[in-house]
DNA sequence: AGCGGGACCTGTGGGC
DNA sequence: TGCCCACAGGTCCCGC
């Protein structure tokens, strides 16, 4: 499910029911739902949301310590970190709702006015994850540490760079080492809008295709983070809103229909297990 | 190094 | 209506 313009729609809504609240109590609901390197989700008792951000494909809560966890013996975590993966889903239910079949997690915390609010991760298909995590712990989480740089805030030599090697293209664009939180969905439309072929490995792609492909990267995510993302069936962002980017696919989800550039049939491949489409005419 | 395949899960949609 | 298969926005791991 969630991408860059995704995870960032769900950090931008999710933000003003957190910030300022202070954990109080936590119902895990599906212990896998819980990264194997996470402290345990008790600990964040006592911890207030400082700030929501996102970071790659993760969401994630900052925390400060109040007057309930000064005393504390253990590390309290500093950051409360949220993937989401393919279906996972954050928001703050209504005061009545029940949890859902797929509520895998529940967080109670607590409103400057003493009322309780909660929020809860439900995620259908379970590969989501939660990590309460100090800086040093996130830092031994490879996933975390091998993360490459946000395609927002690069150069196109800083992309150039990193894009070597024989693989493929957009197998590339996929890898989080190189370039954080693009998915299948971004990566087949920058490459169409880049009119590179996502077959065309890596490290052939010269300068100034790099730049174009750069800037294709970031207007395509610029205009999705501006719709609230993309909704194909899951994707709701912390209101329970879905985006509005689907309507602008040129070419995901697209196989075999006309390219809205030359008219002629997109191709469907698979490529590096993922579905790919592409203009076989405009993308070189 | 890089690829394909499978695994992890549940649900949905298409074909028959 | 129902069954079976393919497939889904992500990542990891294995063997070649």
């Amino acid at each position: 499910m969630p991408e860059l313009p995704e995870v960032e729609t769900v950090a931008r809504t999710l933000t003003p029911y957190v910030v300022g609240n202070v954990f109080a109590w936590v119902k895990p609901l599906l212990a896998s739902t819980v990264h194997p390197m996470s402290l345990p989700l008790e600990n964040l008792a006592g911890m207030r949301v400082q700030a929501g951000r996102r970071r790659a494909k993760l969401l994630l809560l900052d925390l400060e310590p109040t007057s309930e966890t000064a005393a504390r013996q253990d590390a309290p975590p500093t950051a409360l970190v949220f993937h989401l993966r393919m279906t996972g889903r954050l928001f703050t239910p209504a005061a009545n709702a029940a949890e859902g079949k797929h509520t895998r997690c529940v967080f109670g915390l607590r409103k400057p006015d003493g009322s309780e609010t909660r929020l809860f991760f439900d995620d259908t298909r379970t590969f989501g994850k939660i990590f309460a995590a100090t800086p040093a712990l996130l830092e031994q989480w490879t996933f975390w540490r091998n993360l490459g740089p946000e395609p927002l805030e690069i150069d196109a030599s800083a992309l150039a760079s990193r894009l070597t090697g024989t693989r493929a293209i957009k197998t590339a664009l996929l890898d989080q080492k190189v370039i954080a939180g693009i998915g299948n969905i971004y990566a087949d439309e920058a490459l169409f809008r880049a009119r590179i072929s996502p077959l065309r490995k890596a490290g052939d792609i010269n300068g100034k295709e790099c730049a174009k492909l750069l800037d294709a990267i970031k207007k395509t995510l610029l205009q999705s983070i501006a719709q609230c993302g993309s909704s194909i069936r899951d994707y709701r962002d912390a209101d329970g809103n879905v985006g509005a980017f689907q309507n602008s696919f040129a070419v995901y989800g697209r196989g075999g229909e006309k390219c809205r550039k030359c008219g002629r049939e997109l191709q469907k491949i698979r490529l590096g297990g993922r579905a790919t489409v592409f203009c076989g005419h405009c993308q070189k």
